[in-house]
DNA sequence: ATATCGATTATCT
DNA sequence: GATAATCGATATG
């Protein structure tokens, strides 16, 4: 657990889409532990999901569908385990998976993830250049933006993929590890709706996202 | 048509 | 700790 690159415990099996038909609450502690894969030609690149955040639906003013059933939110609106792809601050792209049933707009955010294959076209991805000893390591999968730039996850490509068909070049799947401890925060990098605890963490895992890993801002409090 | 700002990251002090 | 980078979705005129 240490050296973070583990393979997975055994063969990876897609989820179903009734996993995905649920509320984003529960969808994400769920996730939690799971695997994202990316089956792209020979190499299959695949990583453990070790923090995640739910997103409510059109009622969340923190969420994309708060703005409605738009041509960029559309996935959201449609049925559970699909992939909504959306692209920020000019710079990156972002993983979501649909939740609940169609018409609910409900998803959760993939945040970061714990690399398990295909270490060296992650790491080739990002342009990281992985030395023996350094901290790199959990830089090629450990944010939003940095996983989908290692799995290669764009709007284009990715935006309406079915998560849960082994066939669709990016699936997520269960190879029966199970979670240990669980933490939840409050959502990172938002102003709407910031202090609901809606973040879901593996507690301790090196591949959180964040300046230092773990240490969220316990600033700005003061306010008693 | 133009302005604002964001579910981020890398890089600087 | 602070900020530049970078662009598309959304709001406003």
């Amino acid at each position: 657990m240490q050296s973070s690159v583990c393979p997975p415990l055994g063969p990876i099996r897609p989820l179903d889409r009734e996993f995905f038909a649920r509320t984003p609450r529960r969808v994400a502690r769920d996730l939690l532990g799971k695997i994202l894969v990316r089956d792209s030609g020979k190499v299959r690149i695949s990583a453990r999901i070790v923090e995640v955040e739910a997103y409510l639906g059109q009622n969340d003013p923190a969420a994309h569908a708060s703005a409605g059933n738009t041509a960029r939110t559309s996935v959201l609106f449609g049925p559970p385990g699909y992939a909504y792809v959306y692209f920020i601050y000019g710079n990156h792209y972002c993983l979501n998976v649909s939740c609940e049933q169609e018409g609910k707009a409900g998803s959760v955010l993939i945040r970061a993830l714990e690399p398990l294959e295909g270490i060296e076209e992650m790491a080739r991805a990002r342009g990281i250049v992985l030395r023996h000893g350094s901290q790199d390591f959990p830089k090629l999968t450990s944010g939003p933006g940095r996983l989908a730039e290692a799995f290669g996850i764009t709007r284009t490509r990715d935006n309406g993929c079915d998560l849960t068909s082994r066939t669709s070049g990016l699936w997520i799947g269960d190879d029966a590890f199970r979670a240990k401890r669980i933490q939840i925060t409050p959502r990172i990098g938002i102003s709407k709706a910031a202090d609901h605890p809606l973040r879901y963490i593996l507690a301790g895992n090196k591949c959180i996202s964040g300046p230092k890993n773990s240490r969220q801002r316990l600033k700005t409090h003061s306010k008693a």
